[in-house]
DNA sequence: AATAGATGTTAAACTAGATTAACATTATTT
DNA sequence: AAATAATGTTAATCTAGTTTAACATCTATT
């Protein structure tokens, strides 16, 4: 739990109190390589904090083909917001690929911490308004950049993922076929 | 302005002395059609609440080529929020495709706004939710479904945007060529 | 009414990336 | 150590969508 409140501190700064009353609000729940944290149909009921380990969002679509949106690691955060801000059934599932330790914020909770911390509420503002700034530049590159190039963008972006992750998933990721992923890998390698 | 304020009590409910405030806070502009409300390079220092007409958000890639993210009308918002919340360059273009009337909140100005109506951070934090949910949702679409489809989406969902707007910008939205998106529509009218 | 500029259509040739399928490699389990 | 499952590679064939280019229609301006 401490990684959390370091991961606070270093953007705001609360009080003893705040951080007691914080701490004892949410809490910390481990999962399994491959545990669901939530299941397309289902409720999303907690916003998540890695502690460790790392999860996948995936959109299953009308053939089965998964259709993976986001990578969490250590100090991101994970759910489906469409799911949980409006308390509907969520459209993704959330996958752990290695064993991982979660901080869960339920929707009450949140909405009280909120309330009585409202610190606390400008930084999930603003961590909200970079995740949307990310998402709506993440659109543009599906549009302008060839597969290669977003994925030497991806690999630049993220290398502490990549190594963690199998190809194939890299490839759902991208948005190409995991034969075509490695292709581009070999026209890299021979390029080098 | 009137229709700023029936927009915002539509969502929450602020004192006649927070409305006032408000009010006096933000100005009113007015632009002509093929004016441009940020350029890509430029800082974006408004956020704006389209009024009245109608703009379009674009990336320019290194080609030249127009990839349109966002059309805003009535009741809408548009800026680069990427370069609003860290106030350096834009990324994207933002152009009116009509003659426009925006209320534009500074950067100043919101957090000041902010600061005195916490309700206001706290309906703003919710728009920022909903346009994060249906970014990612774009997102998805782009990958599962195809061109055809996406059309047939864009067409249900915005039926008010297609018709004011002509068809390579909603072929550019779709990130299609404007060839294609024809092909689709005389396929579409032989099939019905 | 004529011209010019912007928008839309059609069709042929082309290409980035998908599909299929067979095989190779690497982990994991027994 | 063998067997099984999971992951990765290669290559041939295929297709959704692009490119190019010529033409059509619509709108605005003189």
């Amino acid at each position: 739990m401490e990684s959390l409140l370091k991961y606070i501190r270093n953007h705001i700064e609360l009080t003893r109190e705040e951080e007691e009353f914080l701490v004892s609000k949410v809490f910390l729940r481990k999962y399994l390589k491959g545990q669901y944290v939530v299941q397309q149909g289902d409720i999303c009921k907690y916003e998540c904090f890695v502690l460790s380990g790392c999860t996948k969002m995936f959109y299953l679509d009308d053939d089965g083909q998964e259709h993976i949106i986001l990578f969490s690691i250590e100090d991101w955060w994970t759910s489906d917001m469409g799911s949980f801000i409006t308390q509907t059934p969520a459209d993704f599932n959330i996958q752990c690929l290695e064993n991982t330790e979660l901080v869960m914020f339920s929707f009450d909770i949140i909405e009280e911490l909120y309330e009585k911390i409202p610190k606390l509420e400008r930084f999930f503002r603003q961590i909200i308004e970079r995740a949307f700034v990310a998402s709506q530049k993440r659109i543009v590159r599906n549009f302008a950049l060839t597969a290669k190039e977003r994925y030497l963008y991806f690999r630049k972006q993220y290398p502490k993922i990549e190594q963690r992750i199998p190809q194939y998933m890299v490839a759902s990721y991208l948005g190409i076929t995991k034969e075509f992923l490695s292709k581009i890998k070999s026209q890299l390698s021979l390029e080098e």
